[in-house]
DNA sequence: TCTGGGGTCCTAGGACCC
DNA sequence: TCTGGGGTCCTAGGACCC
């Protein structure tokens, strides 16, 4: 039996803990830029607010309804994503967090496992403040399907003990509500007369697997109860790394203030590189101007390295050049990012022939040294003049709450 | 005025090899 | 007139996920 965790309307529900008054009001959560509303409690969803809406085009709205609307506090979020995990490790000795309030649970010769989900979801909202839904059934596809149909009922648990209850389920489903069915499929399936979850599950795999790819034949099978898809519980190395940030107006291609934002963009990369104990061996950087002007434009330049490396400095340097050779004088630029590939583990990798390994040690010292510092004095303390100085941070978020749980001037007081 | 950020997998087609 | 067979690697694009 394959069990999802999920936590209920997450970034919502972590802004709820630490302000009771929160409670039983609507609340909702901005993307960067406070552009997009990228998380809604029920009652949001209630007000028929969509996943994805502008916020400008819902603002009114909101204001209207009572809506506490926050800023992204990934700090916040990603401390209290750490917190549930560690009670679903507990529970199960095997494990694989799927995202960053989603677990797959393997529960192997389990007597009743519909009491054991209702003890773990009590468990971990009463020791995280989180509410969890939870699905459970003989394949990860029908296990995310059921925890979709359990957020809507009372203890927001649903097994899939039997084909009957899995049949049921499927045939009160539509093709998108399954994972993996998206936007572009659903159509296409729908032309050929299926329309439930059940009518897909009812398909052919192989003849599936002709017209539609091999994800879709696997889909069909684990809606049948076949499962297809293994637990991963050592997540796999990861194969890129994108830091990438919308300008919250727009910048010329020869704005000083894009290259500084690009070189943020690398130095951060770099610093993810280095924590997760990885180097890469090409870096791609590109520019877009907005996709909702007439014909949004992407460039992007690309270059491979002599060696792997997971250096700062080499790597703004190499961003820079990149950025001169592609950037139009011209052209208004609305987001730039950068993208590492080719990572590899910096442990084991083999330096070129004849280069001086002293200079690597020094260098590789003084970047552990400038991430020590910018650890115990706050992000961005310690960087290079070509990152522009520093920006007011979040200046303006008036809508971002504190970080709770991840820094000492912000712990919450009692009286 | 204002529209997020970060990933993966699969497939088809081209280049190239013997 | 007539032009093989089998393989790998790489890339771009499309689809999906949160």
């Amino acid at each position: 039996m394959i069990v999802l965790a999920d936590c209920n309307s997450f970034y919502a529900s972590c802004e709820r803990v630490f302000d009771p008054l929160l409670r039983g009001r609507p609340v909702l959560v901005l993307s960067n830029n406070d552009g997009c509303v990228i998380a809604r409690s029920k009652e949001v969803k209630e007000l028929g607010i969509a996943m994805g809406a502008p916020y400008f085009q819902v603002a009114a709205r909101c204001e209207a309804a009572g809506v506490a609307v926050f800023s992204a506090n990934f700090a916040l979020y990603g401390d209290m994503s750490r917190r549930v995990m560690t009670h679903l490790r507990e529970a199960s000795p095997s494990v694989e967090i799927y995202s960053i309030d989603e677990a797959f649970l393997d529960l192997q010769g389990l007597a009743d496992p519909e009491a054991f989900c209702r003890d773990l979801s009590a468990r971990v909202e009463r020791n995280t403040g989180i509410p969890l839904s939870i699905g459970a059934g003989p394949s990860k596809t029908l296990a995310k399907l059921a925890d979709d149909a359990a957020k809507k009922l009372p203890g927001g648990v649903l097994v899939l003990h039997d084909d009957a209850a899995r049949r049921a389920l499927l045939q009160s489903r539509d093709l998108e509500d399954v994972w993996g069915i998206g936007s572009r499929l659903a159509p296409r399936l729908r032309a050929l007369g299926l329309i439930s979850a059940w009518d897909l599950a009812g398909a052919d795999p192989e003849m599936m697997r002709q017209r539609f790819g091999l994800p879709v034949a696997r889909c069909v099978r684990e809606l049948r109860g076949e499962s297809c898809l293994e637990l991963e519980e050592v997540a796999p190395a990861k194969q890129s790394l994108c830091v990438s940030r919308s300008f919250p107006g727009e910048l010329r291609g020869r704005d000083p203030q894009l290259e500084a934002a690009l070189i943020g963009h690398v130095l951060r990369a770099a610093e993810k590189l280095r924590q997760g104990g990885l180097k890469a061996g090409a870096i791609q950087i590109f520019l877009e101007t907005s996709a909702f002007r007439c014909a949004g434009r992407h460039d992007a330049a690309f270059r491979r390295l002599a060696e792997p490396s997971d250096d700062s400095l080499a790597l703004s340097r190499i961003c820079g050049d990149l950025l001169r050779g592609l950037s139009q004088p011209l052209c208004l630029y609305k987001k730039a990012g950068v993208i590492l590939l080719d990572l590899v583990d910096a442990s084991c990798w083999q330096p070129l022939l004849g280069s001086d390994e002293g200079a690597r040690q020094r260098r590789s010292d003084l970047m552990n040294a400038v991430d020590k510092l910018n650890q115990q004095l706050g992000r961005d303390s310690l960087r290079p003049l070509a990152a522009g100085l520093l920006q007011a941070r979040d200046k303006g978020k008036v809508r971002l709450s504190r970080r709770w749980t991840t820094s000492w001037s912000d712990l919450p007081e009692t009286h």
